[in-house]
DNA sequence: ACGTTACAGTGAATGGCATGCACAGTCAAG
DNA sequence: CTTGACTGTGCATGCCATTCACTGTAACGT
């Protein structure tokens, strides 16, 4: 049923998943789901349980490197798995593959000092999310230029910025990444 | 009818938002609605530029004391409207009001070298919205442990952050931005 | 003063959605 | 053979956004 639900939400966004198209998906009737599944909230828990998957393990010499790349591995998840920035997050974790996830930045951050991994382990992941949410928009939206003549008349200051390229949303994420670990 | 809307979503939320409410408050009929808005999403747009307002004068010294006064303004708007941070970013921003934040901060990074202040301003409003919308959560959902004996038992190494505290949005807010500042 | 036109609001309707409840088949254990 | 758990169905409810055809009303040009 997770996987069905994914399968939707991967082709059409997690707008468009509704109980219904998953029971069509999978032959049943709208309201066999709940003999599963208590509410469509859980439903998406256990899509994004499933969608994340574990952990990878993570080799190398710098702790840096090491966090860059847990970053670039989740962003990779996030990727393929475009409505995962939709899903509005609840709280902490409680689904067991986020802490397996945390553990994973905390054994990256071995010889690292006085990082606070639990904190840090949040803020990456919330810039993961940010910046697959801008990547998702960008593929959504005409790629305008988002800053007309009108804008930089009214703030002149803006006026060097204007041609500037927000179009990578990967290069943003390496960008906020180093700038948060230079400054640990 | 944005007023009105702004005062529903501040006191039952944003799920709780529906043109059904708005009318009932405005003693109009739903559809109504329609002679001055396209969009349900429209209408959102006009809620998130009202309630974030304009950008307040920055003065200071030091340009990442002024970075932080930003901040703390910008997060202020969003405690004094919890719903700003449910709502699902689209794309660059199109409000009159964002470019104006944009262009405070470009202010308050006058005389500071070599940052790129487009960047830094799309990444300290994605830092603020993180944190409202932790703090949001938090306020939700019961304080619970979060790591309880097993998930200590399967992650031996999650063990020392098992006390952590993280009730604080607004301490994480600093240590975020902290770490930001000092590493551009 | 009269007709026209833009505007503001209404009412009914459509189609989608999550969810609840009472029922029916099915299959295994006693 | 019976009972009971499990799986699935059908029907129904209430909320939602959105559309369309319609009515009143207020201003404006002649």
């Amino acid at each position: 049923m997770a996987d069905a639900a994914v399968a939707i939400a991967d082709e059409t966004g997690l707008e468009a998943l509704s109980l219904a198209r998953v029971a069509a998906q999978l032959k049943m009737t709208t309201t066999a789901l709940y003999r599963y599944v208590d509410d469509k909230a859980t439903l998406i828990q256990l899509m994004v349980d499933r969608a994340v998957g574990d952990p990878p393990a993570i080799t190398g010499d710098d702790w840096r490197a090491r966090c860059r790349r847990w970053v670039e591995h989740l962003a990779q998840r996030y990727a393929q798995h475009p409505w995962l920035s939709e899903v509005t997050p609840t709280g902490m974790p409680t689904q067991p593959r986020a802490y397996a996830w945390i553990d994973a930045l905390v054994a990256a951050l071995d010889d690292a000092p006085e990082v606070d991994a639990l904190r840090l382990a949040m803020l990456l992941d919330s810039l993961v999310r940010i910046y697959a949410t801008l990547e998702r928009t960008l593929r959504a939206d005409p790629p305008a230029p988002w800053l007309g003549e009108a804008v930089v008349e009214r703030f002149p200051r803006l006026g060097g910025a204007e041609q500037q390229d927000v179009t990578d949303a990967g290069a943003e994420l390496r960008y906020a990444v180093d700038a948060v670990l230079r400054g640990l």
